[in-house]
DNA sequence: AAAAGTCAAGAGCACTGCTCTCGATTTATC
DNA sequence: GATAAATCGAGAGCAGTGCTCTTGACTTTT
């Protein structure tokens, strides 16, 4: 006979049961193969059951989300920190690694992400915070690495025109994620950023479409050139 | 009394009625809202006839991504054709704004050829050759450009090392397309390109996180900065 | 101890992909 | 031209899905 759990702790504890299959069902087939019967069925519990805890499947997938950009979040975060005393260039390339690498080990995750939106469902509103910890986070680098002195800025043949509404975009943008530095270097990161997406997303999704055999070598490359235009040395 | 019709005619106008349906499905409701029977209602056929024209749901779905890689692949060349006598910088903007009008036009083709694969389908190999109608399109841009004397070659800080695999992959890469100038600069369009494509998935895909109000002109600004550095003016 | 609240279970609805059989009709063969 | 072969649409059926509702048992609060 096992103890008896008080009505909360047995709650909170089939709760945390039902997430975890659904992290696990997620990890293994994906998030449209991620059904509430199935999850159900691995915890041990009838299927309607579950919507004692959850409002609904998308209310499963949200909380997979938030998870999932939550994870990729420390992940850059430790990348960033670990090498703080680095290079900014170099700095800037292991957080790329970073979500590379974590795209790598959690595709079903980053897919349901970063990949298109699953139909009928609309990402609530609790998931746009998280969902900004990567950007953020890469700002930091070009922003120590501006507070240090060690932003290069090259001159550009095409600024951003301050008249243009891009620009007080671009302006507001800066406000937010509380940088320094020119309009013209928020919209470089902003490049490098969609790029590095870009890059993660073509090999995850495309499974590599084998035109390179060495796909950490691109992005290394890739990203590395990304900083460089950035203006990280 | 309609005109008899022979069997292969019927036959045929039955397949074009089902690709219709199906076209018009998926660009109402979204691929994994795509199903065989509501295809099946719409050409005014039972759900088990539509097996006489398609193997299953994932033929179906293979046919439209091939038919919405030509429809993004026709639309780009148009863009660059039309384009000709442009400076190539113009010609890189219009080609990528090309990409992103198709991609506003046809989200949910956009979101099955270019998003997360849809789970338990695995793309065959017919989809990979029109997969590559766009980067081989730009790529015509750059090579014109070289041709031409008009491709800007800065010296790099950081090329790629001869010895390196990825440069034998560049090199490999640079033979299919057919180009004649340094691996550095297929490094830059694949470059380009990746951070084109991840352009337009944020947008399309995550609805513009209204970071800037101005996609189009965040999207010209940024496409045109990727064309300079690739060396295109 | 009684009332109020919470829980898992099960049946049921409408939907899906897909398979199989059954007549009807068209095509090909002799 | 008759007969055999191939093709076609229809319908039933299987196993699965998300979700709702009711029922009965249990726990907590009053």
């Amino acid at each position: 006979m096992p103890p008896k759990l008080s009505r909360a702790e047995a709650r909170t504890q089939t709760m945390k049961a039902i997430m975890d299959a659904g992290r696990s069902q997620l990890a293994t087939d994906g998030a449209a193969a991620l059904s509430l019967r199935s999850v159900a069925r691995e915890v041990g519990i009838v299927s309607s059951a579950v919507y004692r805890y959850l409002d609904s499947r998308d209310d499963l997938l949200t909380r997979l989300i938030i998870d999932a950009y939550n994870s990729l979040g420390d992940a850059v975060d430790e990348a960033i920190l670990t090498s703080a005393k680095e290079a900014p260039a170099d700095r800037w390339v292991n957080a790329g690694q970073a979500v590379r690498s974590w795209a790598a080990a959690n595709p079903h995750e980053y897919a349901l992400v970063f990949g298109s939106p699953v139909p009928g469902y609309a990402a609530p509103a609790d998931t746009v915070i998280p969902g900004t910890r990567v950007p953020f986070a890469l700002v930091t680098i070009v922003q120590d690495a501006y507070l240090a002195g060690d932003l290069v800025v090259t001159p550009r043949e095409d600024t951003v025109a301050s008249t243009s509404q891009l620009h007080e975009d671009l302006k507001l943008l800066r406000g937010v994620v509380d940088f320094a530095g020119d309009t013209d270097i928020v919209l470089d990161v902003l490049n490098a950023w969609t790029q590095m997406f870009g890059l993660v997303s073509f090999e995850i999704f495309m499974q590599t479409r084998d035109v390179v055999s060495e796909n950490e070598s691109l992005f290394e490359a890739a990203t590395r050139r990304m900083a460089h235009h950035i203006g990280l040395r």
